[in-house]
DNA sequence: CTGTATATTGAAAATCAATCTCAATAAGGC
DNA sequence: GCCTTATTGAGATTGATTTTCAATATACAG
């Protein structure tokens, strides 16, 4: 059986003796239920709406968990902002980049993952993860 | 004929109504000569050795015209630090990683290249630059 | 060569995101 | 409830990048 990704931060905060808070609980379904490649900056904007109360410590701290905890990833695109994507257990996927309108569309594509392997191989690198990203401008932004 | 990364740089200069300096003679120059993926801070430290005079500021506003002008280009792997590094017109390289010891090794790949063009298309994007690094441990930090 | 308009420079200050500090508070076990 | 330890939120700090501004240098016209 799969387990959800709240199961697997709340397996992982309790292995590692995290104590369960409200905040924390806040943080994680507000996270789940948002878009891909929200900022510490906008996810913490958009938990003050129903959660005044909410720091925005807290929101860092708690988004730096869920990548050590694997349902998340530190991601850069050029504009000087760490986000956060969700992360599916041996899921990988990469990014086309809209310079204009800032538009982002996930892919995947096997044989290109197989090729950086090769290509690894033949420098005698051992690839741990990868990052690959296309930028240019998307179908509406081509006027 | 092919014209030289400093030729490239002074004629977009000329185009751009800028004046010749001093400075940007001799950061050209150090610039050209350096390594691969210096940072502002560390060319800036670089210069400083035969041109104590040279200001920080002075530094960063020459690499982003170098950038501009298309002899450079910045990129960022997960340290923080903006880093510039040489372009050679058309040419295009990508990066692998080392996380341990920080070693980075440019590779191409023609394939993989193609490869992302077709995906581009798939989404009707226009391409106008890609990053792809592979990060993992060198031969050397695989002990 | 001289004057004028404009670009450039360097130092210091401002900005901006990321990260840390610390006193007050909350959680979990006993 | 009591005690220990983790967590929180506000604000301070850091570190890199970017801007400001007065002084200086450059290009060009006359």
């Amino acid at each position: 059986m799969k387990l959800s990704k709240k199961q697997i931060f709340q397996n992982f905060a309790a292995a590692k003796g995290l104590k369960s808070t409200k905040q924390r609980d806040i943080i994680l379904d507000c996270f789940l239920s948002s878009a891909q490649h929200l900022s510490t900056e906008e996810l913490y904007l958009k938990l003050k709406e129903n959660n005044p109360g909410i720091g925005f410590a807290t929101v860092y701290r708690t988004l730096k968990l869920f990548a050590e905890s694997g349902i998340a990833r530190e991601i850069q695109f050029g504009d000087g902002q760490t986000r956060y994507e969700h992360l599916h257990a041996g899921e990988h996927h990469d990014h086309l980049v809209c310079t204009r309108c800032g538009a982002i569309v996930e892919f995947e594509n096997e044989t290109i993952e197989k090729l950086q392997s090769e290509v690894a191989n033949q420098h005698g690198f051992k690839i741990m993860n990868h990052k690959l990203e296309l930028y240019g401008f998307c179908a509406n932004c081509q006027s």
